[in-house]
DNA sequence: ACCTGAACACCGTTCAAGT
DNA sequence: ACCTGAACACCGTTCAAGT
């Protein structure tokens, strides 16, 4: 069998989640697949293509039953942000993956752009509506990919002094969203 | 004369500066100042190290007189949020580099710092306070790293489509700041 | 004290040539 | 169509040896 676009997004997805970004090189993901380097680029275009997809694939499962009411009570945008922070969690910097994706495209995430939506018709203007999906979603993903960076310093065992010792992420990141979010919604 | 830290710091800023992140290797770096590379390990202790002191120098001038009353008037958040912007605007790619110094020390930045000061007793504890300028510090450093990244991209003539074309950055920074403030003086 | 020379262990990407 | 082999042009960091 010949190798295939899926068992490189596979391979890269399992270098993420167990090792890091810092170690998904396409070098390593052709060793990984007993392959030479440049057999990976018949199936995908570079290496920030392949991280665009692992972005996608990071957020796929999230905010696709945000826009139908009634899954659940609460408000729909804290809790599409609780999701998106969640799937951002499971993978080893996830956040990072996700930030350098957006930045490059933007409007390639749906989840991020769910946001959007959701923050649609609360009296916003359509430009307002943009600017406020934007500060969400640089909060977000800011927030969360210090967290991220905080847990592999732990880990790593090089935290520079006792900083943001407590575990408070959980309730930092939803003050943050709840901050937000009610900024927005007084302007 | 012998290689100095000051001189390496300079080099690095001005290849910052003129080519951006990208270009700033510890090898380009020994190139400009016609020394072999591992002649920098002698004045540097690593890359990071060095990216920190760059992410100090392009916000020292931020912030120092902003802990007295009577600069000049308008809410003292805004205008610190809006001069740390403009520093990192001046240098390219400044929002990624200080984003990197601040993810691994984010106490050695004292404009970063000042802003956690001026949030300060505006009828919130100490924590939410600290949470307030995470917020406020995630919002800032992302907003302007995707304004950079934008302006990189279109430079290099490879917008994805013709996305955030209308330059409304500095309107959009400020609504983000503000939306933030009010949803923070509002807990 | 400060730097060179040279190495170690890597990168992303391209492309003629093979099957 | 799909992959190998090999190259090109790089990285960050270390360290014996020189001055």
């Amino acid at each position: 069998m010949s190798l295939t676009r899926r068992q490189i997004v596979d391979a890269a997805m399992d270098i993420l989640r167990h090792y890091g970004l810092g170690d998904l090189s396409m070098r390593r993901l052709a060793r990984d697949l007993g392959v030479q380097p440049g057999a990976l680029y018949w199936h995908v275009k570079n290496k920030q293509d392949l991280l665009g997809v692992l972005a996608e694939q990071i957020l796929a499962e999230v905010g696709a039953d945000a826009d139908d009411p009634g899954v659940s009570d609460g408000d729909p945008v804290r809790r599409l942000a609780a999701d998106i922070r969640t799937a951002l969690l499971a993978v080893r910097d996830g956040a990072d993956v996700v930030s350098l994706a957006h930045a490059l495209n933007p409007e390639a995430l749906p989840a991020i752009a769910t946001l959007r939506t959701l923050l649609q018709g609360a009296g916003l203007t359509d430009q307002q509506t943009r600017w406020g999906a934007r500060t969400l979603t640089h909060f977000i993903l800011g927030a969360v990919a210090e967290e991220q960076t905080h847990a592999d310093l732990a880990a790593a065992g090089l935290l520079p002094e006792n900083v943001y010792q407590d575990n408070d992420d959980d309730e930092a990141f939803l003050f943050g969203v709840d901050a937000v979010l009610a900024g927005l919604r007084a302007r």
